[in-house]
DNA sequence: ATGAAAGCGCTAACAC
DNA sequence: GTGTTAGCGCTTTCAT
């Protein structure tokens, strides 16, 4: 009698043990899948009722400070409002979902202290495990939890050392693609819009760059390192980047972003895609298929990216492997209309030949 | 002696408490900024001092438990990979951060049953309130919710119940703005392409189109209601607008996805925009600026959105006040080449005039 | 100003 | 198969 006064909005195993007349770990059994077995169906049924009746929901809190699991996975990413994400966040959210995980998801904006204190907020909540898509090259991050054995994946970039499994795609074959493309239509004067080249795809872009030019014994060296992954900073590196070599006739840059950067160089600077200076991009984000031009870019599995990364992280969490498996998905050409034959002009001083 | 030899990974007050000889309820009381103030300086540097070294965290599953608060808010909306969203979220996760809340954010692709089972898992974790983006007009989850008293906002739609209070933008003034402009450059025989009319967006912009048609003193009967606010569901009602009501030299649509799907329908009929059809849309979605032709359309407040939304989250939790005040921003016209003067020919027929 | 004690709601040995 | 018991780590009266 002690404390049935208070009714409060909360039920709890024992009020639906009382109404069950049953024990109140018999409730907990009953309620929770790996226990559920032991019970006589008869009884359970009884309780299952009676739950039912009483509106009766599980405290994952309770359940979690006793079990040490809470089922919340944390998710950091550098850009939410980035294209990039939004379909990757789209399929851990479901896989998690469909079994039993809730994430708590949250940006960085690239900044460190940022990082940080999202990391000791999801830490304090007992997260079971952790997406990680802010990774650099060598990260404190990700060391900090690999070595304390705490589920960990990367999606998009990884680290070099390879203290987790990271879901990536295959820039090099990603850029290869492009190179081929451009090689194809008769560019031999090619240009880079390079990404931070601490990042694991900015970096490996450039690479694939470089290898795929190589491959066609090409010159590639007119390559400019944009700041960032955004519009702006496409923009001013392509200026750059023409103002050092005018001759080239095609850009590949490093992301769709720098790549909407350059329309607006070229813009700027009156020149026109594809006519005058083809233009490649990379990820396929959402509407690239609507500019002016419709973008030439290189399509990444983003859904794939986020089940993958879901699905690897929980089979860390429920059967504690120690599996390094890394995933690296195939990148896809897409091509559309902001790359055709060089330039007139070019093809005039560089092969004096016309039609 | 008793639990000394289970030095596991988790540090608790009582291990700080032990090294800083001092009671474990001295050591919640240092942490918690609440009843800093009780205790004197020099324990209190004493015990931060011990918890540092030992890498002390506060464990918020147990504190949550006791005090009844998790500090983990809902967000549910009903498509991440929408361009709308994405900056909210920025802004609501900023807002929360801030203050030592996470969010755990979840989608439901509109799908009622999805909804119910996020909304279960959310409230299992104990959340102290819940934003929701996917209110429909006469919401049961809306209901439920302020029926109980728990904290909850709207965001971008609202219900019609006014339970609770909810983040807008004035769609009748957006679609005004819209409406305005149009009969500015000439047009009178302007089409419509509605949203979903159970959502608020979509009735309140219909609404704001045929008031605004109205005061010009125009017919707006050119309406076709578009099943779902995407490309593919904008280009089947354009196409079934353009069938029925094939003069029209204008079309407003209820959001930019919708214009999208008009921009290919358009280029499907061999209709050329803005020439032969002048187009807008709504919201302002990043890279709407890169169409062909850059879209006309209306700006709204998203990081506004969040912001306030968060806010006035975080003042019914931490005020429990029964505020219901509603937030309405105000949307802003942004005209870019997707407009122009209707085409010649209806100019003719309709005005007897050129130029 | 600090210590003592109780208990948030749950799970998981351990009994019987 | 079900009841008993003991905490998970924390906050918060109540003493002192």
């Amino acid at each position: 009698m002690k404390r049935s006064k208070r009714r409060s909005q909360h039920v709890t195993v024992r009020d639906v043990a009382r109404a069950a007349r049953v024990h109140f770990s018999t409730v907990s059994r009953v309620m929770n899948p790996h226990t559920r077995s032991q019970i006589t169906e008869s009884v359970a049924k009884r309780v299952l009722k009676a739950a039912e009746r009483l509106g009766y929901r599980t405290n994952a809190l309770a359940a979690g400070l006793r079990t040490r699991r809470s089922r919340v996975i944390g998710v950091i990413i550098p850009y939410i409002d980035s294209p990039l994400y939004p379909p990757i966040l789209l399929a851990i959210e479901e896989i998690l979902s469909e079994n039993g995980y809730v994430a708590i998801i949250s940006n960085t904006q690239n900044d460190p202290a940022r990082e940080e204190r999202v990391l000791a907020e999801m830490m304090a909540r007992q997260i079971d495990g952790l997406i990680i898509g802010t990774a650099t090259r060598h990260d404190p991050v990700v060391k900090g939890w690999a070595q304390r054995g705490a589920p960990l994946v990367m999606i998009n970039r990884t680290d070099q050392t390879g203290a987790a499994p990271s879901i990536i795609v295959d820039d090099l074959v990603g850029l290869g693609l492009i190179v081929d493309h451009l090689v194809e239509l008769g560019h031999k004067a090619i240009g880079h819009i390079a990404g931070p080249q601490q990042l694991s795809t900015g970096a490996a872009r450039s690479e694939g760059f470089r290898k795929a030019m190589a491959r066609h014994g090409l010159q590639a060296d007119a390559i400019t390192i944009a700041e960032d992954f955004t519009r702006e900073a496409g923009r001013r590196a392509c200026h750059a980047l023409l103002n050092q070599f005018p001759d080239i006739t095609a850009i590949a840059a490093a992301n769709d972003l720098l790549a909407l950067g350059c329309y607006e160089a070229l813009q700027e600077r009156g020149l026109s895609c594809p006519k005058d200076v083809s233009m490649t991009g990379y990820n396929d984000s959402v509407f690239v298929d609507l500019l002016r031009p419709p973008l030439t870019t290189v399509r990444i599995p983003q859904r794939e990216i986020g089940i993958q990364a879901a699905r690897l992280l929980l089979e860390k969490i429920e059967e504690r492997r120690a599996l390094a498996r890394d995933v690296v998905l195939r990148p896809q050409l897409i091509i559309r209309q902001s790359t055709a034959t060089p330039r007139a002009s070019v093809l005039l001083s560089n092969s004096s030949q016309r039609f």
